[in-house]
DNA sequence: TGAAACGTTATG
DNA sequence: CATAACGTTTCA
């Protein structure tokens, strides 16, 4: 508790986007969580949202307001992207203010914004100070954001493979055991209703992977009892449909990038930072600094190029990869096979990103579901629940001030976002 | 360490 | 005011 924040008061919490596919999707009805429920007959303690329909996005509440100016985002009010940028709320990851980034004196390249969720990022002034969001926690304070935040969303991670399936039904938060103090209802349901088999709803809790496994997982959360048909193949087509939106939306993100690229490059005054590289890695532990090595050969589909961009965005002091997540872009097959070992995903996967103004972002395949069953709309426990997919961005790329190393350093980045945007 | 419970906040 | 749910705390 420390202080540090106001942690007791006004602690600001993030609200569902509403425009995610999760967020449209209706309560499952077989989760854990549904099954607490009032509405589905449970005793609703447990309080919480579907596992479906955790929000990919979660946005800052509407009475979000500037730390310094204590004034709202402001974002819709411009029209280019770098002002929207400034004048958007970020919220830092690390020390949790919510601040414009026009409102900060230092240069705001100094940020990491972590484009999987809005709004976010990691404050200069964090940055400066070398906290990172795994250290400031992990220290013996609370977590703050290590759980609350990064956890929370679904960033996704590493998926304890070894769960996962292991516990089928169980579920039931019937009949007695933990409670903690409030035991008002009783369970009316003495355990005679085990239905469904395959109830697995843990496997994607908060933290989910992303990746590869999300074909395969997907089903998972309940059923497909059929089971047969490939299920598989199903996300994947389904997915494929969108990621034909993806990719055009990758293309504006990647050029809205690049003009914030090079509009931080004429901001980013005062020196050059040279010792951010630490910070960053130790986070995430693991990507190296090295620019190179960093990027394993991911995906045959790109070839060296890929690779060959990835070098060079980091000697730009640009680190660059292509997450794709399994709807994301085309390469979904791809992905599937060899994602596997990328990332080792620890706890917090804040990755820096391009620049993401808008709360959007989304992912999930619009107009797909084929299994989704029909009118989903009744509370009712048949529900075959679609596909669970969900995936962040494609691109990520995460930038620190590094010394330019050549003059000419912005065509270079051009040149390199360009080659990008061509691959993908 | 993970799951459940719960206080508190966000929003309609 | 009621409901949904986030984030934290506590239990197992």
């Amino acid at each position: 508790m420390s202080g540090s924040k106001a942690l007791g008061g006004a602690r600001r919490r993030r609200t569902r986007c509403r425009r995610c596919q999760a967020c449209m999707r209706t309560e499952c009805g077989e989760c854990h969580f549904c099954k607490d429920m009032k509405k589905f007959g449970g005793p609703g303690r447990m309080k919480q949202s579907c596992l479906l329909r955790q929000c990919t996005a979660p946005v800052l509440p509407h009475t979000a307001v500037c730390f310094a100016c204590g004034e709202a985002g402001k974002e819709d009010t411009v029209e280019s992207e770098e002002e929207k940028f400034s004048l958007s709320l970020m919220e830092c990851t690390i020390c949790n203010e919510i601040i414009h980034p026009s409102c900060l004196k230092m240069g705001k390249s100094e940020g990491i914004i972590n484009d999987e969720i809005p709004n976010c990022w990691e404050c200069p002034k964090c940055h400066k100070e070398g906290k990172t969001s795994k250290d400031q926690t992990d220290g013996l304070g609370k977590r703050r954001m290590d759980n609350g935040e990064v956890s929370r969303w679904k960033l996704t991670d590493e998926p304890p493979a070894s769960k996962k399936k292991s516990l089928s039904v169980e579920d039931a938060p019937r009949s007695d055991g933990p409670k903690r103090k409030k035991e008002k209802e009783l369970p009316q349901d003495s355990g005679s209703k085990k239905k469904i088999k395959g109830a697995r709803e843990k496997h994607l809790k908060k933290k989910v992977k992303p990746n590869s496994s999300d074909s395969s997982e997907a089903n998972g959360p309940n059923s497909s009892s059929g089971g047969g048909h490939g299920s598989g193949t199903a996300a994947a087509s389904a997915l494929l449909s969108a990621s034909q939106d993806q990719r055009s939306h990758q293309r504006e993100k990647l050029e809205r990038f690049k003009r914030m690229c090079q509009l931080l490059e004429r901001v980013r005054d005062s020196s050059s930072s040279s010792s951010s590289s630490s910070e960053s890695d130790s986070e995430s532990d693991s990507d190296s600094p090295s620019p190179i090595a960093a990027s394993e050969p991911s995906s045959p589909a790109y070839g060296g190029s890929a690779r060959e961009r990835n070098r060079r965005l980091a000697e730009l002091g640009f680190s660059a990869s292509e997450e794709s997540e399994g709807e994301s872009v085309a390469e979904v097959e791809v992905e599937g096979v060899e994602e596997p070992q990328r990332r080792r995903g620890d706890g917090a996967r804040v990755r820096r990103a391009a620049l993401e103004p808008e709360p959007e972002e989304e992912e999930e395949g619009v107009g797909d579901h084929r299994a989704a069953p029909a009118a989903p709309a009744s509370p009712q426990p048949n529900t075959q629940t679609p596909p669970f997919t969900h995936t962040h961005s494609t691109v990520q790329m995460r930038f620190t001030s590094a010394p330019p190393p050549s003059p000419c350093m912005n065509q270079s980045v051009t040149l390199t976002l360009g080659a990008a945007l061509i691959i993908l």
